[in-house]
This record gives structure tokens, sequence and C-alpha cells, in this order.
RNA sequence: GUCCUCGUCGUCUAGAGGCCCAGGACAGAGGCCUUUCACGCCUCCGACGCGAGUUCGAAUCUCGCCGAGGACACCA
């Protein structure tokens, strides 16, 4: 049997973390065992879906690099479908009409709380047989009163639940719309799928789900329900994908690789290329237990993921970032070279692009207390002689920049660390950089002596001052 | 309120009766490396929710308690 497994977003205008993970979990499954994942956009719920909200679905899934099988569902336009269905239960007595309203439903309820099984319904309608005239009703499914429903999940193990506290719950709406209960049911069958991973909130669903598909003749597929993911503050804005991916400078397998590891493991195994993930991945390694996002993890993963991903690959996602600072930067040598650098001492893109800025601006201002430290009575006479140095050398390499290094130096039998301070602050603005010799190399030769002239003429300036 | 599920360091987790006076990772503390800032490396801190059983032996099995999350919508 192929495994068929799908993920079925409902379009709400922004992807989830949780839902996120659940796309992933199910992929990830796919891809093991070389089976089929699939795409249904749930968007029954007429009032609430927009375009703009499905095509957040489609570009989140992409950029994590989760590519889907075969053409996407859209449960609105099954609409006749579920009809059908429905009509072919209430015709074998499994579904029935019901004209009850909600405020009759409502009122019901509220007398009988604080008794003991008030959240069912009270079968008002059930053995009415109303027929399709009835006036305006809802179709209602009729669950059996006793025995017990039981399923063994592949997360959880065992569950079971009485038939008694089950309810009649609601297949198809007044206004001729089907509830999520029971299009996931008839969409489920009609897609084939094998295996339905979600999150542990619907366990209580899956004894509707599998009674629907006893009703229908059916074998209800396997479930497995994943763990919830907590903490994910609302107040530190919308947790989805989005917001992490921007806020946190990440890297898709950065999200991925952190994303996996909530809930699931595979021994002490923390970093994780995608392949790496597809080969180890399986349900069987999905955690019970719920867990706490936390995101000072992200973060690390995330950096680990940026020092072993290509220049290549992190050019694709840096250079938008670089736009967005209102700096273009194209593909190619130069810009994998600064790479291969900045990945080694960055946390995240953001950190790349913000900390690689000095190669492609000079600074506007000089950061106070680097000056403070390091500017002297010496530095103007310092920084014009090594300009002067690079300027005499006809070579533009690691070693012609050592050696002007060392020519301004060696005479004055100074550390590196009085020479390079203060070209720190001439070139980036700040005492703190890469490598100094890479630090003078980017900028460039012209650029590298035009800036240290300026910065020479400021502490020239600040000594008149004092 | 009714029902369902879960419970190992602050957090993510390893652990499927002896390998565990519980291992790894993040965070925290300290140190090393070093021309700066980072990276990296090393050390330390730190948990089996509680109580009964079962067993020669329990983090692992059973029960109770407590705690956490979820479901009870003509939302998905």
């Amino acid at each position: 049997m192929t495994v068929r497994v799908r993920f079925a977003p409902s379009p709400t205008g922004f992807m989830h973390l949780g839902n996120a993970r659940t796309a992933l979990f199910n992929w990830l499954f796919a891809r093991h065992h070389g089976g089929e994942f699939v795409l249904r956009i749930e968007d029954t719920d007429r009032t609430r879906h927009t375009e703009a909200a499905v095509q957040v679905i489609y570009d989140t899934l992409k950029w994590m690099g989760l590519d889907w099988d075969g053409p996407v569902l859209r449960q609105s336009e099954r609409i006749d479908i579920y009809h059908q269905v429905a009509e072919k239960l209430i015709a074998e007595g499994k579904a029935y009409r019901c004209v009850c309203t909600k405020e009759e439903l409502e009122a019901k309820k509220a007398a009988m709380k604080d008794t003991a099984h008030h959240a069912c319904y009270d079968g008002t309608c059930r053995d009415k047989n109303l027929g399709p005239d009835c006036g305006p009703h809802v179709v209602r499914f009729r669950m059996p009163k006793e025995g017990v429903s039981m399923f063994d999940d592949m997360v959880q193990g065992h569950i079971e639940k009485n038939y008694a506290d089950l309810d009649d719950f609601i297949m198809v709406r007044t206004d001729g719309m089907p509830t999520y209960q029971f299009a996931v049911v008839v969409d489920d069958l009609a897609l084939k799928i094998t295996h339905v991973i979600r999150g542990c909130d619907h366990i209580d669903n899956t004894h509707d789900q599998i009674a629907l598909y006893k009703a229908l003749g059916a074998e209800p597929p396997k479930f497995g329900h994943a763990p919830r993911i907590l903490g994910l503050s609302k107040r530190k804005g919308s947790p989805s994908v989005e917001y992490y991916r921007e806020a946190f400078g990440l890297l898709p397998q950065g999200l991925n690789n952190y994303i996996a590891r909530l809930g699931w493991s595979h021994g002490d195994d923390e970093i994780f290329t995608m392949d790496e993930l597809v080969k180890a991945f399986d349900i069987t390694g999905v955690n019970q237990a719920n867990g706490n996002f936390d995101e000072d993890k992200l973060k690390w993963v995330n950096e680990q993921q940026i020092h072993i991903t290509s220049a290549d690959v992190l050019a694709d996602h840096v250079i938008p970032i670089f736009a967005s600072r209102g700096v273009n930067v194209e593909k190619g040598e130069f810009l994998n070279k600064l790479l291969e650098m900045m990945r080694e001492r960055a946390h995240n893109l953001n950190e790349i692009v913000d900390q690689s800025m000095f190669v492609f601006k000079a600074p506007e201002s000089y950061d106070e207390k680097s000056v403070k430290k390091n500017f002297n009575a010496d530095t103007e006479n310092l920084l014009n002689e090594f300009a002067d140095k690079l300027e005499a050398s006809s070579t533009w390499d690691n070693d012609s920049i050592d050696k002007a290094i060392k020519d301004v130096i060696e005479p004055r039998e100074l550390k590196l660390g009085k020479l390079a301070q203060p070209i720190r602050i001439a070139l980036v603005g700040i005492a703190q950089s890469p490598g100094i010799h890479e630090t003078i190399w980017f900028v460039g030769k012209d650029e590298c002596i035009r800036r240290l002239r300026a910065a020479a003429k400021y502490a020239a300036s600040i000594q008149a001052q004092a």
C-alpha cells in the first residue's frame, strides 16, 4: 500500500507554527516512506477565506521546501459531493435532518448546565424522520448510543471513548455547507488517504470521524496525533512562519530543523539537513507530551544551519534582505566569498546582512565608545601612514595587506591591535568586525584609503577639541 | 461542569525492568582560543511531580492523587 498523507489547512491569512509543523511531519512521513503528500484547502467557511490567504499557504510551503503531489483540492468546489454523501446516509438511516435552531439548542444547553452530559444534543429530531421539505434544517449524524469507540493512535497509543459521550454532530449546516467533521472524512476517503497526522487537539474528533467511516462502509486511515506546541505568545506578534522568518532571520532549514525536533527526536541528534530528516523521520519517533516553544533554541538551530549552508544558497536568501536595506548586491564570486566568511560568525540572516553593510557602505558615524577607547593623539598619523602604504602597494591580496600592516607597526614596535582597532573604526564605524585582513580586503583598495583618510581627519578634529 | 490526552534538568529531549546515584542539546555560570566582535573548544550548574503497590531490582509496569494541555460551535 502506498502511503498517502495530506496537509489540510484552512486559509486564515497566515501559517501558524503549529500548522507548519503538521505540514512538515506529513511531508517527511510521505517522503520517508516513498509516498505522496497532497494539499487540500479547507475553505468551507465562506465568510472567512480569501485568495490572498490561500496564496500565503502556497508561499509558506514553498519557502519551507515542502512540495505537494498532484492537484490541490478545494473543499469549496466539492459541495455537491458532500450533499450526495449526506443524502445517501440519510436514506440509509445513518443521518437525519434536524430543525432545532441554534437559539433553541443554546437555551437547552444553558438549562442543563451543571448536569452531567449537558454537552450532547438531546436528540429532539433524531427519530422524527424529517424529509427534505421540513424547512431550514441541518443534517446530523446518527451516533450509536452504546458501546465504546476506540482506535490505536500511531503516537498516543490506544485511545477510547464511550459512544454515550459522543454527539450527533452536524454534517451539513443550514446554509448547505458541510462542517469540517464531515468534509474531512468525505475528502480523505476520496483522496485515498492512508495516514492522518495532525495535532492532538483533534483526538476527540477522531471518534466522530471513525464512526462516519464505518457508516460509509469504509476502512478508516491510521491516525497519529502529534503533541501541541505551547508557549507561542501572541503578544509577540502573530506566531506565524512569516513573523519568525523575518524577526529571526531564519533559513528555511533552520525553522524546519527546530520545528521537527520539537515533539520528535532521533537519539541525541540535533542538526539535520532536509535529506537527513527524510531519512531519520518516522512517526514512531514522535513524542506524546506537549512541547514548549523556545526562541533561544530556534536561534541556535538556525545558526547551526547557516554554518553548514553553501554560500550559493545563502546568497538567495540574503539578497532580498540586502535589498530591503537599500543595498543591491548580485550573486557571484564576491558575494559568495563574503558569505563564506560571514556564515561562520553570524547568528542569523539579518545579522549577516547587517554585519556585511560595511562592505557596501562607508560608516555614517563612528561608535563613540570605540573611538574613546582606541583613538589617541597618534591615530591621525597612524591611519594616514597605513593609507600611504596601501596606496604604494601594487597588489591587493592578503599578503600585500599584511605587509602594509607590518610596515606600519614594526618600526614603531606596536602590537597589531593598536593599529587594527583604529582601522576597524575607520572602515566599519565600530571596533568590531571580521579579521582585519579580510575586513580591509572586502572594502577594496580605493574605498579603504578614502575611509582611512576620512577617519584620520576625524581623529584630528577630536584631538583639536580636546 | 462532562469527556479525552499527557507528566525526565528552566526549555527540547535520550531512556521501551538491571547498561542510569539518569545521557545529549539550548539557556545560565566559569575558563581556553584570539588583533576586536563573533565562531569554536573545555568545565560547572541542573530533572525521573507526589504516594502506594508489583518485582530480587522501577525513570521504565499497575493504581490513586496532584499538575498541565485539549475537546465539548450550524470554526476548522
